[in-house]
Formats: C-alpha cells, sequence, structure tokens
DNA sequence: CAGCGCGTGAAAACATTTTTCCAAACCGCA
DNA sequence: TGCGGTTTGGAAAAATGTTTTCACGCGCTG
C-alpha cells in the first residue's frame, strides 16, 4: 500500500456523521475503550455495546471493511503495531502529533494546571460557596473582566438555566453603579478577575462588600487584590507556553460549581430546569441522543 | 484471581520439554514472531507455521487451554494490557475531597474527556485548521450557539488580539444575513455548535459554504450536521454526570488553536499584539507578575 | 522383520461466528 | 393521527473456524 492505512479510529471519525444512531453507541463504546471494545467477536462486541449483530456489521461495512472480520484484523494489525512500535506512547494524552508539537505541549500544560487547580482546592469552601450560589433568597449577580468576560458570560447562561434571580453585569464598566445601587446584604456576586487586575473590578468589589454582599472570586494562582474583599477566593493555574494565560482550569473550577450548585438545589429546580428544556425542545430541529 | 496468569510465552517454555516436534516447530513459530503469529485463526497460525490444525489444537491444550479460543483470548489480553499498561495510568487529580465528592467525580470526568478529545484530534486537520485561521487575507467569522456563545466569545477576544480582520457574529441570528452578505471565498467560519444543534447554525454554515467560505467547526463527540459542510471538523467529548454537557474541553482545543494560530503568523503579529500589550499597561493599576 | 505405539494430518463432524433477510418499531412530516 | 422512509434486531442461512476421528507412516523393540 502507497498510503499508510487510515486507523479505525479515524475511520469512524471520517464516517461519522453517516452513521446511525445504534451504530454511533457502539461506536462510542468503541472510542470509549479502544481498542479492546473491538477485540472480541462480533456477537460480543455487539452485546457489549448493546445493539444488535447486524448494526455492528453494517456500520463495518460503512466504514469501509468488507466485513467484521476484516475490521477485526484492522484493529488487531494496529494495536501490534502499537506494541513494536518505535516509541512507548507516552504516559499523558498523546495525540498522534509528532513529539515536540504545540498539541503535546500544550496539552502537558493543561495537565498540569488542572492538577494544580485541583490539589489546591479547599473543598469545604468550596461547599460553603456552592450553598451561597444555590441560595435564591439574594439575587447572583456574575462579573468579568476583559478576558473573563466570556467566563462570566458562561456562568450567566447557565445560572439563569438553574436558579432565578441571576444578573449578568455587562462588562462595560459604565453601568456597574446602578446594579451596585440595588445591591443588598445577602446578595452573591461571582467575580472573574485573572492577571492585568482591573481597576474597575477591585472598585466594584469594594462597593459591593460596603453593601454587604457576598463575593465569591475566581482568579488566577497569584490572586487578585479583590481576595481581601471575598468571602470566598478560588485560584486557578493559568500559565501555558504562550503570550497569553488560559482558562481551562478556571472554566473547570466554574463548570464544577455550576454543577454543585445545580445538585444542592435539585429538587428544586429540576422542575424550572425541565420546563427550560421543554421550551427548548419545542424549537429544536435535532433530537438529543438518549 | 489471586496470581497473576503467566504469560503464553511462560506458558510455552514450562511445557516445551513435553511437547511434540509439530507442536514445537509451532511454538518456535509463534515465539518468533511474539504473539502476532498467534492471533489469526487456528488455520492460518497453523499454515504459518506449517504444520496442521490438530497440532496445534493438541498444543494449546497441553499448555493449559481448554481450546483455541481461549488460547487466543490469552494473547489478546496480554497485547492489549501491555498497551494500555502504562498509559492508563491517569493522574489523580483528586482534590483533598472525600471519595464520592463531586469534585472527584467532576475531575475524573473532566479527565475521561480531555483524554478523549486529545487522543481523537487528528493533529494535520489541527496544522491545516490553523494555518487557514492564520490567514489573514480573508476574513475571519466567529459564531456560536446559545452556550457556545460564551466560546465564541472567547475566541473572539483573543483572535481579534493576534490578528486583523475578526468578526463576532452576535447570537442574535437575525443579523447574519448581513454577515453572509459580505462573505467571501477565502473567508473562514469558525463556528461552534455542541448539542441541541441549532438549525440557524445549519443554515448559517450551509450559505456560507456556497459562497465558498471555510468553515471550522467545533462540535461534540457526535458531530453536528454542519460537519457535512465543513472543511475541518473537531469533535470534543462533553459529558459529565449532569443535565448538561461540559464545555471544558471545547474550551481546551479553541485554546490550543489560538496557542497556535499566534505561533503560526508570529512574526507577522508580534509587532501588534505588543502595541495591544502597550495600550492595556497604559490603563492598568496593578503590574503584571514576573 | 513383524508388531507395537506414538505422532501426524486429511477429512468429517461439530460449534461458532458472520451475514442476510425480513418484519416490526421508530421517526419526521404532513 | 396516519403515511413513507429509515432504522433496528430476531432469526435463519451461510460461512468460517474448531475439534474429533481415524488411518497412515514412522521408528523403535523384541
Amino acid at each position: 500500500m502507497s498510503k499508510p492505512a487510515p486507523s479505525v479510529r479515524e475511520l469512524i471519525r471520517e464516517h461519522y456523521s453517516a452513521l446511525t444512531q445504534s451504530e454511533r453507541k457502539f461506536a462510542n463504546s468503541l472510542l470509549e475503550n479502544y481498542p479492546a471494545a473491538g477485540l472480541a467477536s462480533i456477537t460480543i462486541v455487539a452485546a457489549n455495546a448493546e445493539v444488535s449483530t447486524p448494526t455492528v456489521a453494517r456500520m463495518v461495512q460503512k466504514l469501509g471493511f468488507k466485513g467484521y472480520p476484516q475490521f477485526h484484523q484492522a484493529l488487531l494489525k494496529e494495536l501490534e503495531a502499537q506494541v513494536s512500535g518505535p516509541t512507548q506512547r507516552r504516559e499523558n494524552w498523546a495525540s498522534e502529533a509528532p513529539e515536540g508539537h504545540l498539541l503535546n505541549r500544550f496539552a502537558q500544560a493543561v495537565t498540569d494546571n488542572l492538577g494544580q487547580t485541583f490539589s489546591n482546592l479547599d473543598y469545604e469552601q468550596f461547599d460553603m460557596a456552592v450553598r451561597q450560589l444555590a441560595n435564591t433568597e439574594g439575587r447572583l449577580y456574575v462579573v468579568g473582566g476583559r478576558i473573563t468576560r466570556a467566563l462570566a458570560d458562561y456562568a450567566f447562561t447557565h445560572f439563569q438555566a438553574i436558579r432565578q434571580r441571576v444578573t449578568h453585569m455587562t462588562s462595560s464598566s459604565a453601568t456597574w453603579p446602578h446594579y451596585v445601587l440595588d445591591m443588598e446584604a445577602g446578595d452573591t456576586l461571582l467575580m472573574f478577575d485573572v492577571r492585568r487586575y482591573e481597576t474597575n473590578l477591585q472598585r466594584l468589589a469594594e462597593l459591593a462588600a460596603e453593601r454587604g454582599v457576598k463575593i465569591i472570586l475566581i482568579t488566577d494562582q497569584w490572586a487578585s487584590p479583590i481576595t481581601s474583599v471575598a468571602q470566598h477566593t478560588f485560584n486557578c493555574w493559568v500559565e501555558i507556553p504562550s503570550a497569553w494565560d488560559s482558562n481551562i482550569s478556571t472554566m473547570m473550577l466554574l463548570e464544577a460549581m455550576i454543577a454543585a450548585t445545580q445538585e444542592e438545589g435539585w429538587d428544586e429546580t429540576r422542575e424550572r430546569y425541565e420546563r427550560l428544556d421543554e421550551l427548548f425542545d419545542m424549537t429544536r430541529l435535532f433530537r438529543k441522543f438518549s
């Protein structure tokens, strides 16, 4: 063969859009546990993925194999090539990219950041902050800086779905005084401030604190000065080999908070969530999967 | 099992003295090309070693297997263990939180997602997409859906910093036709579409594709239908134990793209970047660390 | 050199796997 | 709600793989 045969993984990617729902179910099962989930007989493999044998048979044909045995052989070849291959895959999330490829350097940095962030996370603080976020007696204000505005937006979109009384303070600091005017003791202010800490944000934090607002601050490993007026501060590791900072760990923390908040107030908010879900269902074109 | 199962290699050595001539012939053939020479069907394996099928069948029974299929399975297991062994060792980001704490469950899910996303990433596609993103001859349009709007915003903020001619198509789809009007062949459209794929986005993609715009699609593991008109599609794993989907891996991919784009066109954009940096410096209050 | 026993593989019998076919379920759509 | 196309899995048919049987050949032994 002149071309290097594409891996089964690649074949799945390539044909994924042409696969039916059950076929995807199998594809996912295979990708999740690759390639082990494809090494047994078609009967067993199908049973593991909870689809029927014909489904698997049809799918491997879609991938371009003449039949299941061919597919099976292809997987074996890959496995074997990997074992006898030049270097044992590196322990991390090496993509197939070459050693020094940006993707791999990047993956390394992200791993480190997430690891650091997690191990420096005080889960009791986390739980308290979550309780605060789930408390719907006060309003919840969300605000971010130049870069973190997107995160604040993301937070807003989700919190809005799971609780009432949420406000996104737009990035134009000119409008902030209006919001502050309405803040009351018992309200919560979720702030994002990573380096180039912004003066405006600090002023806002001070004003809010004076009014008795509880501040939850998500910042970087060097900690924004807002820390001093915040109830709860969370530090996220953000360094990557680049001129700017990564917000993946920030995002991770945020999502964890959203998930926890939702779990916290699930009984009360479930109905709300389902109603919203239905509203979207009414306009959607494509079905959500199982 | 209490004892670690002995490898087939060991079994052969152990029983070697009890093997007949033809059986040894097969044993040697297997050891010479281990374990590949034992992975096919008994018929083929026997033919390769130039012995008869019964010989192989008898021998594997001598080794202690009930039949050829069991022997075959054992070889597979070994192979698989070899491959997944060192790789599988996942970093444990466990915070100090208790075992079943949401933080730990969440960390687990995120690890899996990032791992999956990375290993399914086609780095050649990635490089091509990056080259497209770095190409400033055409405009770069960025757009997202209901949830991914925040990501599109994040992308916009960064791309705007590193290159010229970037447009963020606001989330209100009513304004999209105006943008499409101005699109030209050679332009690039960076789209985010994760499930509950949105009809509007698909229409937009189709219109843009018709005008010769290159589409880079960032979607989830189930692939938005936009795939069919996109130049480059990237799948991000998004499942977490929650009613909604995680966008951490999406964010990771996005950041990797931004980093790569910046690296790609660094010489041309460095000056631009520094100038912007200075502008921010002029208004900031707190010093950037290190 | 006849007789015995073991090793071997052809071929038959058997078991399993794979494929094909088809009817039922499902889905989007009018 | 009913229609038309697609998807799905049960079951039978076909193919393939595995095991067993058995007869032949070889070499050793008395």
